[in-house]
DNA sequence: AATTACCTTGACGTGCGCGTTAACGTTGCT
DNA sequence: AGCAACGTTAACGCGCACGTCAAGGTAATT
C-alpha cells in the first residue's frame, strides 16, 4: 500500500468529514473556482491533497469566521496560489521579476486581510464591552433588590 | 412642535438611513419578530423610538459582525426586552422574584454572547498569526531573491 | 460474480434575506 | 385644493449556498 505516513490523499467522503463540510459543498466550491480541480484516480474519483485540505479550511474560516461571500473569498485566496508556487521553489525558473511582482501582490492582499481582521476584532471588542456593562447592571440590580436567591 | 432635543421619534425613512439599512429590511425584521412593532402615528406611519434604534443596531451588529442568522438573533435579543423592563424601573411592581428570575436568565444569555465573542476573537487571532507569518515568508523571499525592486 | 459502499454528473428544489413593483393612503406645504 | 414627498400592504422575484434526488459508474470485499 502506498501510504507512508497518514494517507496523503483523501477522496471526497473523508475530505468532507474532516473539513466538516458536505461533499456537495466541496464540489460546489470547485465548480465556483474556489478550489482548483483536485487530481482524480483512474475511475474519476476526486483525490484531495493536504494542500487542498488546507485551502478548504481557509475557505471555511473566511466564510464562518468572517462571514465573507464565496465571491469575496475567491478573490482573496488567489494569494494562496502564489504561496504554493513559492513552496515549489521555482523549479520552473521563469521570469523572476514577474514572480516577485506576484509575491508583492499576494503580500498586499494578505495585509488587507489582516486589516479586516483587526477592524472586525476592534468592533467586537467594543461590543464585548457594552455586553460586560450590561452584565454589571444586571448584577447591581440583583444585589439591590433581590438579596438572597435560590438557584431553583 | 413636540421636540425638546433631537427628534425622539423617527419614521421609517430616517430610521433606515441612520441604521444603514433599507425600509424593506426594517419591515422585514418586524415581520420576523426581531423588532417589536413600533408605535404608529394616526395615519399608520411607523415611529421608531431611540430604544427601537438601539435594538436595530444590535441586530445589525450580530448579523454583520458575528454572522448570525436572523433566527439565531431573534432568540438572542430577548434579553433586550428584559433590559427595557429594567429601565422602566418596575413601575408595574409585579412579582419581584419572578422578575429577578428573568434578569438572571438575561444575564445568562448575555454571558453566552460574551463567550461566543471571545471564542470568535480567539480564532480570529489565530488566523491573524498565520497571516502574519505568511507576510514574513513573503518578505524573506523578497529579500533573498529580489534584492532591489522598483515600485513600478 | 455478486454485493456493498463509495463515487460521478446533471438537474431541480429550498430557505434565507431581502429587492422590486404595484396600487394605494397620509402628511406637509403652498 | 392640489401637489410632492413619504408612507402602507401585498405579492412576486432573485441570488446565494447549498440540499436532494435520479441514474449510473467504480472500488473493495466476499
Amino acid at each position: 500500500m502506498d501510504d507512508p505516513q497518514g494517507h496523503a490523499y483523501l477522496q471526497i467522503g473523508e475530505a468532507a468529514d474532516r473539513a466538516q463540510l458536505t461533499q456537495r459543498t466541496l464540489r460546489y466550491y470547485e465548480e465556483k473556482g474556489l478550489l482548483n480541480p483536485p487530481t482524480r484516480m483512474d475511475g474519476g474519483f476526486r483525490l484531495y491533497s493536504a494542500d487542498d485540505m488546507e485551502r478548504i479550511d481557509r475557505i471555511r474560516q473566511l466564510k464562518e469566521l468572517l462571514g465573507f461571500s464565496l465571491a469575496d473569498i475567491k478573490e482573496m485566496i488567489e494569494s494562496d496560489d502564489v504561496r504554493l508556487q513559492i513552496r515549489a521553489e521555482w523549479r520552473s525558473d521563469a521570469d523572476t521579476a514577474e514572480k516577485a511582482e506576484q509575491i508583492r501582490r499576494a503580500r498586499e492582499v494578505t495585509l488587507q486581510q489582516i486589516g479586516l481582521l483587526d477592524a472586525k476584532m476592534h468592533k467586537m471588542n467594543a461590543m464585548r464591552e457594552t455586553l460586560a456593562e450590561r452584565i454589571e447592571k444586571y448584577d447591581s440590580w440583583l444585589l439591590e433588590r433581590a438579596p438572597q436567591n435560590a438557584k431553583k
